[in-house]
RNA sequence: GGCCCCUUGGUCAAGCGGUUAAGACACCGCCCUUUCACGGCGGUAACACGGGUUCAAAUCCCGUAGGGGUCACCA
């Protein structure tokens, strides 16, 4: 037996690529590639009632946008398939027979209902942690035989064992205890013969010979379930380690229900982030570099990837970072790049025509290009260029202001008769038509250029001024500014 | 509530017994730009608390407090 790493992402069909997911898919994916090992991807559907149709594929699509490709899959396939929980029902009955033979698990009989109520009782009793009283765990063989013939269904309990400490050194906190006195005799198989996930998920992860499994930090509370089946039949455990959970400005896990955040990989990819940008956010999310840089490429993620810089406490997801990090990426696309990734942006707005002239081309590929530098991602070009699709400016306090000013309307007055006089509007043009106001009336720098640019753009920060100008057209700019000549 | 995990600036985070306690995002200021953006420079701001151990503690140990996770026939 080799000692290659492997490591898996187990994603449930249940919705789409949450960027909680793809962090625990690239972290395992950035473990393999690091030591050389393999990383695969193995669907998790045992839930069926909340399985989603295209749930799958989209987990799978998604992570490839991000780059994340494992060697083994349900679609690729692989020597340890099939790789659908759901086709690997037989494996699963049969492990779960050999422990009823074995006298470590056992059938229940007990009906949703009566569990419920039990928990319950013990819950107005004062009971902390209400657990399995176990009812149907000293059947004898004809009791259960007798339950069987009258057709009563029943699930497969495991049998904990008392007073064992389970203990294991977890790759990010180390030494993590818990008592099995904890934890009641839990359900591994359902009465609809499907395995949960706590059973299930080991046999699995034994059968495909996993090595090391990282996942989120609400699994730390599974893994003595986890390392009791593994017990049970005599198989090492994969070394375990547990990440920081992804928490809201409120300091709690990311829910998918919380609207505040957006969190599927599929809406940053419609709102035009980056996948590099993603994958390199992702990345920072509860690891850290070694050295002051912040920016990697997936290759160089994977070179310095050092499962010892894990952190151990949460990590806020902060919105105004990504945009940050998107928007390094941003500017290092090239021209074309960014006309290519917003454009569409523009058009699904209306702003610019489908089937565009090559006028019109011209014109978004400019006004595109006013924009790169300072976007952060490829839909935000629509806020960024609303002024040239206004009829009616806005301006808040700071911009009346500007607007106030008592040289205002002397500038302004000046500034268009040379606007008028000008034969064709070009930026060069604009330029010395600035200049010449500003010989004319002596007023310069924020004085001269701020009023003008609010007037026209409607806003204190914004692209190349002359550039911009001459987007918006001579005549809207004749109207904008003719408003503040007396 | 039981069990488990966590605790350095607003946020992420470096630090592994001796440091003026890095860096990044955000924020503020200055410079560049006769404007803006980009960029550059600088600034505000942190070791939860209490006990130990030690010549020396953000770093090790024990408590306390706070936060979080988890307690399903979900994963």
């Amino acid at each position: 037996m080799t000692n290659k790493v492997r490591v898996r992402y187990a994603p449930s069909p249940t919705g789409h690529l949450h960027i909680g997911g793809a962090r625990t898919a690239l972290f395992n994916f950035l473990y393999a590639k690091h030591y050389d090992g393999d990383f695969i991807l193995r669907i998790e559907d045992t839930d069926v009632a909340r399985n989603i149709e295209d749930g799958e594929s989209s987990q799978i699509e998604n992570l490839a946008w991000l780059g994340i490709h494992p060697v083994e899959s349900p679609i690729i396939g692989g020597p340890y398939a099939p790789y659908r929980q759901m086709e690997r029902l037989d494996i699963y009955t049969e492990y779960a027979q050999k422990l009823i033979d074995r006298g470590l698990a056992y059938k229940c009989f007990c009906t949703p209902e009566e569990l419920e109520a039990d928990r319950e009782e013990q819950r107005a009793k004062g009971v902390a942690a209400p657990m399995y009283k176990g009812t149907c765990r000293y059947l004898s063989a004809e009791e259960v035989a007798e339950k069987e013939a009258a057709g009563i269904p029943y699930t497969i309990r495991f049998r904990v064992p008392e007073d064992v400490t389970y203990q294991f050194d977890d790759l990010i906190r180390g030494e993590v205890t818990f008592e099995s006195k904890d934890v009641g005799d839990w359900v591994i198989v359902k009465a609809n013969g499907i395995p949960t996930y706590n059973f299930a998920v080991v046999l699995d992860d034994h059968l495909m010979e996993m090595t090391h499994v990282f996942r989120g930090e609400e699994h730390l509370s599974n893994t003595p379930k986890q390392l009791m089946i593994y017990d049970a039949f005599g198989w090492e455990a994969p070394r375990f380690g547990h990440m920081t959970l992804i928490v809201n400005e409120n300091h709690k896990k990311l829910s998918k229900r919380d609207e505040s955040i957006i969190q599927f990989i599929s809406q940053y990819r419609e709102l035009g982030y980056l996948p590099e940008a993603m994958l390199n956010f992702l990345a920072l999310l509860g690891w850290s570099p070694e050295g002051e840089e912040e920016i990697f490429t997936m290759d160089e993620l994977i070179a310095q990837f050092d499962e010892k810089r894990l952190s151990k406490s949460p990590s806020m997801y902060d919105m105004h970072k990504l945009k940050w990090m998107n928007n390094q990426y941003m500017k290092k696309l090239s021209h074309e790049q960014v006309v290519e990734l917003c454009l569409p942006f523009l058009q699904k707005e209306g702003l610019v025509a489908e089937n565009p002239t090559d006028e019109e081309l011209e014109w978004a590929d400019k006004l595109i290009g006013l924009y790169h530098e300072q976007m952060s991602y490829g839909a935000e070009i629509v806020e960024l260029s609303q002024m040239f699709f206004t009829e009616e400016l806005d301006f808040n306090d700071d911009e009346k202001e500007v607007l106030a000013g008592e040289q205002v309307p002397e500038v302004m007055a000046a500034f268009k008769e040379k606007l008028e006089a000008l034969e064709t509007f070009e930026p060069a043009e604009i330029k010395k038509a600035i200049k010449a106001v500003q010989k004319e009336t002596g007023h310069k720098g924020k004085n001269l250029y701020m009023p003008i640019r609010v007037a026209t753009t409607g806003e204190m920060h914004g692209p190349e001024l002359n550039d911009a100008l001459v987007l918006l057209g001579k005549e809207t700019v004749l109207n904008r500014v003719g408003k503040y000549v007396k």
